[in-house]
DNA sequence: TTAATAAATGCATTTTACATACATCTTAAA
DNA sequence: TTTAAGATGTATGTAAAATGCATTTATTAA
């Protein structure tokens, strides 16, 4: 049970894209800040840009812009546009359930109780919140920058 | 984001064996009865078994019996040993955090206390909840069951 | 004591989703 | 008109999961 490195992506190109709202961002950086492949980073942009979240703009000088106010994007949401395989146990699947015990299996409704319970959580945060430093990160940013700079290669 | 087969399966032999408390279960019955392989059921039986859930008895007559009571047996905690693989986002893994964003980061906060709040549901829930007839099982049961019967090749 | 039955174990193979790479095209600005 | 950016489609690589195969061990009944 885990979250695909695409949904993790995504996350990250929203709140990049958050944190420097003065400015267009560009693929290649965000390719080379976060270490991931363009051409991955490229299908998660043209995804966002397809929900009206980024605006994206060609040519030189061009790059990214979130569309909408970081407060107003919900977590919960991104992530259910991300992730397109929430099947749980097999009777989700209708088409193909093959449970014998059907009569006496509530497997279904625990399990759609506890994805609801998991994003229902997920949407009570925005990407505003996640973006905004907190006290914890103040004595982060207290260390000298620098290193993390010098990683960006 | 989806449970494995391995996890769906464990939960059926727990329900199979819970619904069936005066008599030995065989894994051949089970293999049958759900259309799993025989060899991938053996290893999640005997995982079962270490973890003292199940009582196998091996040669003529033998088969699994429950160790323990259905309603002492936890939802969450069976799907806590199957699922071996919680990471949702790169910061949750330290050793490899490449999140250059780390100062401003609280997603690692947030999908912790989801994934927390979807266990939290499971752990409400016990085997004897889920063998259980319920009234909408009831309606279920009162086609023939010889379709289903008949299935089972 | 031997044949049959059932689980235990280790290794090999297949499958599948995900990730990545490559190539080409389109758009826009300098 | 060249360069910088995204758009798109296809192909390949990869790792985890699922399945298959072969052998071993334990138990019971004939």
């Amino acid at each position: 049970m885990r979250l695909t490195d695409y949904t993790d992506y995504t996350l990250r190109v929203l709140m990049f894209c958050a944190l420097h709202p003065e400015r267009s961002v560009t693929i290649a950086e965000l390719a080379e800040s976060h270490k991931v492949s363009k051409n991955h980073l490229m299908k998660i942009v043209n995804d966002l840009a397809r929900q009206g979240l980024l605006q994206t703009t060609r040519g030189r000088g061009g790059g990214l812009r979130l569309l909408k106010n970081p407060a107003d994007i919900c977590i919960g949401d991104v992530v259910r546009h991300t992730e397109t395989d929430f099947r749980l146990v097999e009777c989700f699947d209708i088409s193909q359930n093959a449970c014998t015990l059907t009569a006496h299996c509530q497997l279904k409704k625990v399990f759609k109780d506890a994805l609801s319970s998991y994003l229902a959580e997920l949407d009570k945060v925005t990407l505003a919140d996640v973006t905004r430093p907190n006290p914890a990160s103040q004595i982060v940013s207290l260390s000298p920058v620098i290193p993390l700079a010098q990683k960006a290669r």
